[in-house]
DNA sequence: TATGAATGAGGTTTCATTCAT
DNA sequence: GATGAATGAAACCTCATTCAT
């Protein structure tokens, strides 16, 4: 079925489920492309070499990511706090629980937490500081004018840390515990806990 | 000063030092025998191989880590939900941030969660189940009797999440932001937010 | 302006220019063909193969190198014998020293001394020793009728030497001494010089 | 008899031998470690990689080199000019056509001329500026206090150029014309040539 | 007539481990 | 108790050439 895709698409593919099994640095092109069905030299002759290869599987899964589970979508009209704040930990661990092409960024973006390369900057600054951007505006208004920059950042980071920390201890999860899959309704359920409890430590720094 | 040390003792501080910051895949034999100012063979002479000396390393830097910044001490006599977070946040922040030996095992603990070996299993026996049993124990009253398994596991979700973020983002912190140490002054204002933080989050659940 | 050539004709003076800079081996085919704006088969469907080209190049680099700087040319009725010194040692030194298509002769010249290929013999018959056959014919008049063989040869030698020092000791002047061009002035300068020197020395021999 | 020696040596003299014949480029660190009999890793272990491992080569070349055909060895008590060149011009030749290790170094350079490598400028500087400073101070009481910095250099060249001509065009005299040895008498024969054609130069140019 | 994807041999280097001393 | 030379598998990359279109 991956066959009827080109050579150049099928190496992608399998450089997608490679780099994010196993991180930029042991993932090896031998494997990619015997994934991939490919010659050995099919990595180098499309994307030159194992780095832009990598920035090219990067951006592709932040594509898929981000579009799959947008952090904004779905709101009412006139959206509460814990309606957008819902909506954006939904999308965040909707991306981190998905087992198909839509997981893959966050399993890219564990790995260069820990063991950062040269795309970690550009993936920053394309991937996440817009996301940090959108939550900044979602939470002054609430911290109101007041707040200086610090207070801010902290309850930024309160949030972001609450959903991040699904991926963060992806490994826990699977390796030791042995859960893998989560339903939906589970995941919902954590996105409307991170929602609540935010907003009950927003307003108790608001104070 | 190090060379009164004996050979095996140079190679342990050397092999923590190295598979922190790389990671146990990254980090190389060669790399940690010069460190250690030993011969190549001295790994395998005295731990076996790379594996068992990886052992050895997490047992050791999660003994300083916790001897040195220890979760529940200096707290007074009838302490308030807000000392006891304060406490273990603190704890957890100061060992993220230490730059000597006591912050080993957060950054071993980091590679391990992206690239997981056997060690981890052991590590979360050991060293993370312990903590996550004590916070339950300090959550579990202000949730009440009626709080279901659930619950309780997400609230500490939310605090460990706020506390690891640090641990998570360092990649981010040093490569991108270019934000290197933290005074000790800025480690208690961030533990303070996420004590008060989770009392609100908290507080919120518990309706 | 040069899309106006034929694929084959680019092909063929990106390859001079390739060829003459790197020689033959350390040359690439893809870097011929980038030049060239053609196609990675284009040196093969062309020419055959990257030896094939290689003896185009030089063939075609040594008709531009004699036909612009021609060893025998702008000489009076009656040449005197530094008369026609000056003008060999003036060509041989303008086509070292040209930095347009005239002086891609030269340099390939010098890879294939360091590296001979299959070519250097071609080379020789076709290139060489005409030219040592036209240095003969001006100084064994004026070594005499009794001058042996090996005396002729060494002459020949010292002259040539003299030249082909410049193209010998290319690398050395750009690499490390960081001279680029010559004025022809210079060149002139060195040309006159050589005529002279040379002049001395056979004297000196003939005795 | 070669296996005597420590695989570094042996390892230092194959490699002299297959980088005088192919140049850096074109040499191959399997080829080297065949023909020391030993492993692929072997130049790495011992040497760090190719690189390093030529540069001991070409030091060690010169060495040889310089101490088998010293440029001031055997003259007279006052030795004339003829004398000094002689000398000079003799142990640059001896160099270019010993067929053993002390012709290594000549052959290199002809290759680093034709291909220099971040190593010619070491080369130009430990080997061939103080034999070009030598020839310097040979000439200038020649020439005479009134002569300008370009004439002495234009001499210079010419009695360098009448040396190096033999090593510049090794690959015609083995490959086309088929000459490969040189007796010593024949060597002593084009010194002696040198000496006095160059003699003869130097007294046209002083006019 | 021309293309460009694909190939496979071969290049340098890395690295955990072994083994004779 | 300790050394360090040696190993071989495997990593990434280069490149002339081929082949289906």
């Amino acid at each position: 079925m991956e066959t009827q895709l080109t050579t150049k698409d099928r190496l992608l593919n399998a450089a997608c489920d490679v780099f994010a099994e196993k991180g930029y640095r042991n993932a090896t092109v031998a494997e990619i492309c015997d994934a991939a069905e490919a010659n050995i030299s099919a990595v180098n002759y499309h994307f030159g070499d194992k780095e832009k290869l990598y920035d090219a599987v990067w951006r592709h899964a932040f594509q898929i990511s981000s579009t799959t589970y947008p952090i904004n979508t779905d709101l009412p009209e006139n959206p509460t706090l814990e309606d957008i704040l819902f909506r954006y930990a939904s999308a965040i661990l909707n991306r981190i629980f998905s087992d198909d092409r839509a997981g893959l960024f966050p399993k890219l973006l564990s790995h260069e937490m820990a063991n950062p390369t040269l795309a970690l900057e550009k993936i920053a600054c394309d991937a996440l500081f817009p996301q940090a951007i959108y939550l900044r505006k979602t939470i002054t208004p609430v911290l109101g004018p007041d707040a200086d920059e610090m207070t801010v950042r902290r309850c930024m980071n309160s949030i972001t840390g609450q959903c991040a920390f699904f991926n963060f201890s992806r490994g826990l999860r699977e390796q030791v515990l042995g859960q893998k899959a989560m339903s939906g309704k589970e995941i919902a359920q954590h996105a409307r806990h991170i929602a609540r409890f935010s907003i009950g430590g927003l307003k108790e720094i608001q104070k």
